[in-house]
DNA sequence: AGATAATACTGTGCATCACACTATATGTCA
DNA sequence: TGACATATAGTGTGATGCACAGTATTATCT
């Protein structure tokens, strides 16, 4: 039962991770940086999940890219494009839709 | 980016689904009905998705099923099992704890 | 110097969805 | 009656994306 709901609870999980990756990218933000932010803030996500996510969101053209090696360690920030702005502003909208429309479907079941 | 948005919606949706199917299965309820419940709701599902679905939830003793073949059609009816009932409570606390913290990374974000 | 942390990339396997197709029974319309 | 749509369920294939594990580099701590 545990193997079930934790394969579940991962499914749960997937959609809602670039959306709040996209949530923190108006301003640039590294991806090491952005781990710890997210497991802080209740999304925790694994460093070998958002590496490629962050390089797929930017082959689409919604993030981009730049090195930052003048400090002690290269860093490479993410920051949405004007695009990326639109895709996420859509992508909201629709998410707060859809939770609004699984919440009403929840109402009065309290099992347990 | 028409493509990128739906692309990312569809991700968006994936593990929501899940979640919407066995919130209106603690009383039975056969597939072809719930596709239109669902899409009534908001949470649009394709039979071609959900019949797959309901049958994995089954093979993993979430959902029972039944035939009813009394009917004009023969229908197959599911409903979460006591296993299922434990796993959708423990899927929608965590579903309720992840959108909160969702609302929180998204606030002050007004994009547009 | 050695171990650990910070930082980023890549490759493989598995799971899941969308899409298309099959199949049957019951209506509906020409 | 025949053609077509709808209701109802199943299966198979292709694409996609995550988790997991591994590689690589540089700094920091011991």
């Amino acid at each position: 039962m545990e193997e079930i709901l934790s394969g579940l609870l991962l499914e749960l999980r997937r959609g809602s991770i670039v959306l709040a990756v996209l949530s923190q990218l108006e301003k640039p933000v590294y991806g090491y940086y952005l781990v710890n932010l997210l497991s802080k803030s209740g999304v925790p996500v694994e460093v070998n999940t958002l590496y490629p996510l962050l390089r797929r969101l930017e082959g689409q053209g919604v993030l981009e890219s730049k090195w930052e090696t003048s400090g002690s360690k290269p860093r490479k920030y993410y920051a949405l494009t004007q695009m990326g702005s639109q895709v996420y502003f859509s992508l909201k909208k629709n998410w707060l839709a859809l939770v609004k429309s699984i919440e009403l479907l929840m109402e009065g079941t309290d099992n347990g």
